[in-house]
DNA sequence: ACCTCACATCAAAAGTTTTTGATGTGATCA
DNA sequence: TGATCACATCAAAAACTTTTGATGTGAGGT
């Protein structure tokens, strides 16, 4: 089953401490990446790099708006990351400990 | 709010596609290092390397029987990694697009 | 007591990600 | 048109992660 790799790319995207905390800004609705970088200890590429790991895994989406660019928690990137991470941890039920012949 | 830096520590675990095959492997029920092993492009002590980070981050918990160890999912640790996904996913509907002065 | 097996730990090498500073691009404004 | 602003992209360096092979450890068997 599965694509690791794909898989692999969302959970990429939240395992830095950085972009979590860009994260739980975008929480409160969305915001310029001026506003983002401000309070981080980021430079201006520095953000523009971890904007594009979040954009890339689905969970982030971006719109233009003259010379800016704003951000957003995306409702279906992050319900697709739930919807992973809840079937890679749910075991199957199909054979939890049962013999594999008889299957009691 | 939020300890990223823990936070981060339960999603770097996820973010390797081969303990993604790990965890996969983990789904049908406890397994031992040996079994585990065996389906994987990993050296002895590759898999041991990356059941430690598992085990870490609380999602596997490992069991002693004489020599061999068991690995399996942890209920807990699943749930709350889910429940940190979910909370660092979920828009704060305190204040969704409202103004800050008047809350309308 | 000694040997072997299953796994953990270690240190060095290989590979990957992140940071940094410089430069590129496209929108806006004088 | 030319200047400036907001951000993206690039390449090199720094920081981290993973792999590898060697060695350590503790349980069992003889």
């Amino acid at each position: 089953m599965g694509n690791h790799q794909e898989d692999a790319k969302v959970f990429k995207a939240l395992c830095d401490p950085k972009r979590l905390a860009i994260l739980e800004q975008l929480r409160s609705g969305e915001k310029c990446a001026c506003v983002l970088q401000e309070p981080m200890d980021l430079t201006q590429s520095g953000l523009s790099y971890h904007m594009k790991i979040l954009c890339d895994s689905g969970i982030v989406v971006s719109r233009q708006e003259g010379k800016w660019t704003h951000y957003r928690l995306s409702a279906s990137g992050g319900a697709w990351a739930m919807e992973r991470l809840r079937a890679i941890l749910t075991p199957d039920t199909e054979q939890e400990d049962r013999c594999p012949s008889c299957g009691r």
